[in-house]
Formats: C-alpha cells, sequence, structure tokens
DNA sequence: TTGAAAGCGTTACCAG
DNA sequence: CTGGTAACGCTTTCAA
C-alpha cells in the first residue's frame, strides 16, 4: 500500500536537496547526468507522482476546464460533451462535468461550483429558463475564459452555435415542398434564443412559401418530453389540425411523434414531422424521422479550441456558426395535394 | 476586473493577521465578534474566494471524484452518470468524467490521468476489452477508493451491477412463453463477465424450457452497431434463421432491429425482440421493443453511496445487485405455433 | 553542479 | 481574543 511520495522524500532518501530532486524530474538544466539517473530511478521505483495541488498553487494553473449541460443523459449533450473531453483530452486537460438538469438556479449553481474549483474555462449550454446573465457578468469579472455552445443569448460573449434561422427555414421550406400547407412549429420556451430563431426562420420560410402564418399552429412552451407530448395533442386535436410538424429539439421531436402515433395517425400521410435530432436517433424511429443534421463532432472541436485560446490569452470574442443541413427521410417523404 | 483575492490581502488591508482572517472565514472560534463581521464584509465586497489547492494541498483531500464509461455519448452510461453527478453534488464534490471509447488503454490512460489528478475515489464502468486488471492493482497500491458499476469483473473489488444472470433467463423465457422456438443470443465479446452472465442466464431457460441449444445461434462480438447488424444479418441469411433475439446491449438492441426491419422481415411476426435498453429509448421503436429495465438510477445512487464510504474510510468489500425486470412491449407480443 | 531559502494560499498550533 | 509561524509539495531565484 504506497503512500503518495514526494520530492521531499526523495530527497531525504538520497541525500540530495528538494531543488535538485525538482530540476531533475523536470527535465531541466543543471543536474548532472549520473544524478539525475539516480533520482529519476529512485522516483518510478518508489511511485512518485507529481502533487497537482501544489503545482497549481505554484502556476495558479489546474489543467481543469469546466462543462455545463442543461441534462448530460439526452444524447445531443452527451455527445458535445464526448468531444469536448476527446479534444480536452488531447490538450492535457480534464472536464468537470456539471449538469444544470435545464434549470436556471442549478446552473448558477454550477458556475459557482466550477469558479471555486479555480477551472481555467468553463464552456456551457445555457439552461432553458435563463434569461439573466449575472453569473455570466460574474465570469467576466473574475476574469474566467468561457464560451456558450449550443444554446446562445444575446450577451457579448464567445459562442458556438448552429445555424438556428437557416435550418428552421431549410426545414420549413422543405415541408412545403412536400406539399404541407398547415406546418406547426413546436418549440422550447419563448424567451429562448434558440427557439426564437428557429421560429424566425419558420415564419420567414411560410412568408415566402406564401402560407398564411396561422398563430394556433405555433405551440411554444418547456423543452421536455411530457411538454412537448401535449402541445402536439393540442394541435391534433384542433378542427383543423396541422399536416406537418417541425420541432425544435430532439425531446420535443420524440414527443411529437409519440403523440401522432398515439393518435393513430400515419406519417408522414397524415402528418409529416421533421426535428431537430442525430442521425442515430432518426433511424430508431419508423418511418425514418426526418432531420436538422447537426455536426456534433465540429461544435464540440470548435468550442474547447475557442475555449483554450480564450485560455491562452485570446480576448477577442468570436462567433462560430456550424452549420446544419437537412437529412431527409421517410417521415417526410410525401407529396400532398391537399385542399 | 478582479483578481483572486487571498486571505492573507484582506488581512493587510485590514491591518489584522492572515491567522484571524483565516478563523474569521472558516466561522471557528477566537475572533471576537465585531472583528469576525468586518472581515466576513471585506472578504465578501472583495470577492473572496478560498483557493482549493491550497486547501487541498493543506488536508489533502480534493473534493473531487473520478468517472469512467465506455461511451458518455451513448444513453445508458450517460444517464448514470447523470444521476451518479446528482449525488456527488449532494455530497459536495465534483466529477471528473472521463470516456474510454470502450477501448483497453484509453481506461488505463483514464485511470493515470485521474490517479495523477489526485481524485479521492473512481468510480468506473469496464471498458469491453477489459480482460488486464493491472490498472486496479494500482488502484489499490496506491489505496484509492474505487467501485466497478454495469460492468464488472472477476476482480476482488467493490461493484454494482445488474443481476445479469436472472433477467437474461427471465427474457429468454418470455420469449418460450411468447412459443418461441429459435432463440438468437446477440451478445458483446467471449471475454466480457456481462456477456457470460447474460448468455449464461440465456442458456440456463433454454435447459429449463426444453428447447435446444443451438450454436449458430449465439453470435457475440464487438459492442457497437456495426458489429450487431453484421452478426445479426449474418443470423438472419442462415437457411433457418431465427424466430427470436435477445440482445445483449443497448446498441446491439438498436443494431438487431433494424437488421431485422432492414430484411422486410416484421416484428413480432417473424421475429421477436428484446433487449437491455432504456424505457425512452424502447418507446421509440415501432413497434415498441420488450427491455430488460434497469434501475439506472439506483444504480447511480448505490454506486455513489459505495465509493463515499470507502472514501470515507469503509475498507470492506460490498457487492449490491439493482435488481432488472422485464418490461414487455410489442416487439415481443406475439403467440406463435410454429414447425 | 548543487544547495538554501522564499513563496504560492490556507490552516493549525503555540504564544502572548 | 489575536499574532506569529510552520507546514502542505513544488518551483525558482540566488548563492556557493
Amino acid at each position: 500500500m504506497k503512500q503518495n511520495i514526494s520530492q521531499r522524500e526523495i530527497a531525504h532518501l538520497l541525500g540530495v536537496n528538494v531543488s535538485t530532486v525538482s530540476r531533475a524530474l523536470k527535465g531541466q538544466p543543471g543536474v548532472s547526468p549520473e544524478l539525475r539517473k539516480v533520482i529519476v530511478d529512485m522516483a518510478e521505483k518508489m511511485g512518485y507522482r507529481p502533487n497537482p495541488f501544489a503545482v497549481s498553487l505554484r502556476y495558479n494553473t489546474t489543467h481543469t476546464i469546466g462543462i455545463i449541460v442543461p441534462d448530460i443523459a439526452f444524447n445531443h449533450y452527451a455527445h458535445i460533451v464526448k468531444w469536448l473531453e476527446a479534444e480536452a483530452r488531447k490538450n492535457g486537460y480534464l472536464c468537470i462535468v456539471t449538469d444544470s438538469c435545464d434549470k436556471y438556479s442549478n446552473e448558477v449553481d454550477c458556475v459557482e461550483r466550477l469558479m471555486n474549483m479555480h477551472v481555467e474555462g468553463i464552456t456551457m449550454c445555457l439552461s432553458q429558463e435563463t434569461t439573466d446573465f449575472s453569473h455570466l457578468d460574474k465570469l467576466n469579472q473574475y476574469n474566467i475564459p468561457f464560451v456558450l455552445f449550443d444554446r446562445v443569448a444575446d450577451y457579448e460573449c464567445s459562442t458556438v452555435s448552429v445555424n438556428d434561422v437557416d435550418s428552421a427555414w431549410q426545414a420549413t421550406m422543405h415541408l412545403i415542398e412536400c406539399g404541407a400547407k398547415r406546418i406547426a412549429f413546436l418549440g422550447g420556451p419563448n424567451k429562448l434564443k434558440q427557439t426564437i430563431d428557429r421560429k424566425h426562420g419558420y415564419l420567414e420560410a411560410l412568408r415566402e412559401g406564401g402560407l398564411p402564418i396561422r398563430k394556433e399552429l405555433v405551440k411554444c412552451g418547456q423543452v421536455s418530453f411530457n411538454a412537448g407530448l401535449s402541445n402536439t395533442l393540442d394541435l391534433l386535436c384542433t378542427p383543423t389540425p396541422p399536416d406537418a410538424i417541425l420541432a425544435d429539439h430532439g425531446l420535443l421531436s420524440q414527443a411529437a411523434f409519440q403523440a401522432v402515433i398515439s393518435k393513430g395517425l400515419r406519417i408522414p400521410e397524415d402528418v409529416a414531422i421533421i426535428g431537430f435530432i442525430s442521425d442515430w436517433v432518426s433511424d430508431m424511429f419508423y418511418p425514418r424521422m426526418s432531420f436538422v443534421k447537426q455536426n456534433i463532432r465540429e461544435i464540440g472541436r470548435k468550442t474547447f479550441k475557442m475555449l483554450l485560446d480564450k485560455i491562452n490569452g485570446d480576448a477577442s470574442i468570436k462567433h462560430v456558426v456550424v452549420n446544419a443541413r437537412l437529412n431527409i427521410k421517410e417521415s417526410t417523404m410525401v407529396y400532398k395535394n391537399k385542399q
């Protein structure tokens, strides 16, 4: 049962000074080759590991970043975390992962805990509730680098996001081309920028496509499976239900799908569906769901890169957009001629 | 732009000693109420945050645990991480999450990095390749507490797992009761204990159910979507294909489902499928997939609890089994009378 | 080439 | 009740 061994102990055992041990182990000049070998061998033998806290204390650096996601169990975010972690590892960083459960209060708490831990930087996806940015102000005050990804906000800071307006526009246009006349938009909270942008793209497409904008076809609410389910059921139970649905988020897409099925309606003949989901999730539906394909790996890589640059002193504010594109599957493959 | 402020600086500003500041901020006795208030107010005003590295250095404790999963992007593991993180937070711990990508070499590296970080404990799900446990030996040597979850091994250490043998037995029995005569087992590597156990349950059930054991219906290989796909296709392309499939892992379940669909076969009429997946994943399939329901939250909670006990000095080795039970959906709802 | 000592921020012990 | 100081493990500067 080994104890943590320190440089001092090695020095003591060898009858040399700690500073010599330090130099030898760090490969710094100023130690004779013979002595160095003796020291290195001893360190090896004793299972020496540098104490990261002593090093951190000295250098004020931790080689650690913080990640905050709304729900680590949801595949979209988990996937991004995977790539963030992969990039972090390549660059010698460890990731402290925290989950806000999509709640603002938790998000604030996560920031607080990560600040207390003195992570070198933070990358986060905002909760759906977040409209107050004082926690981000705090990060700025303390000069802690951070980058927002996926869900960004109207806040002066670096971001990595998806072309929300345009991809929603494309999705809606596609539905129009499929012959849909009554396209519903199933979204998150009205205050969430991601939803605002995607809704904007949707509305623009309706306008350009010459379809009337019907307020009753726009259903925004919580990003949750249950909210998505009941909102979709509401849509379907009106006298003039939608013939197509654009869902703003993976959870809502799944909920919409199930709601439609549960009403005994056919996809895509009765209702076409397109959502913001991953490809492997799309494949699980029957029929497979058309979706807005986001380059998740790229989001992860770009986000980490940007954060690393900031950690290394880049003070500029950048906005990177990782383009998403449509991927058409059976859930929208229909040519309708209604009304 | 605030700098990190130290107790020393506060002491300096107030013309008192650091030790007094320390006592005041820690709420320890031995400071007059008035002075304490002055110090606390000043600390507040200056935005003082204790430096965790100084504290760690002092106490040799980090309030950090390490988590190693085979694939953080896969919902089953991501879900467990969610609950682990939730428990950790409640207890004042942060989680360093690492992803082994189901590779042994990465797993060893993750252990190494977490040890270097001096996490207080590690909880991990082994990679499918892991048959050498020298990295666990190392953890024991250094007296670093750890707990294995989900995938455990024949190694003397604390574990939290699912009743693999029994749940596979139940699943197989269920298929037999549905009238299946040729039940295939789609599993992970033959050396993976999880697969061994589940296969064992499957074979036992066949025996008890009076069905012959057919070697050609047991397909074990990589745990990956592609391996699952090709193995299932192999099964389906034989002259006497299976009429039911038990899949050993979520990825394999999904792969099996798609393989069957892609061959134009009906579920469950031609091939019934049951897998080890989560409920929300089950719901996405059409027809919904019968599954072995694992209590993921309980796995997370029990694992963290056990690790925390170890950190607090409990040296005993415990094996907790979180029971899983069948959840029957449409993918096996059929009564066949074949042959 | 090697040693001695100071310092990073915090806490604990001992004096006053 | 308050101050001084040593200690945690490591690095760096200065001196020998």
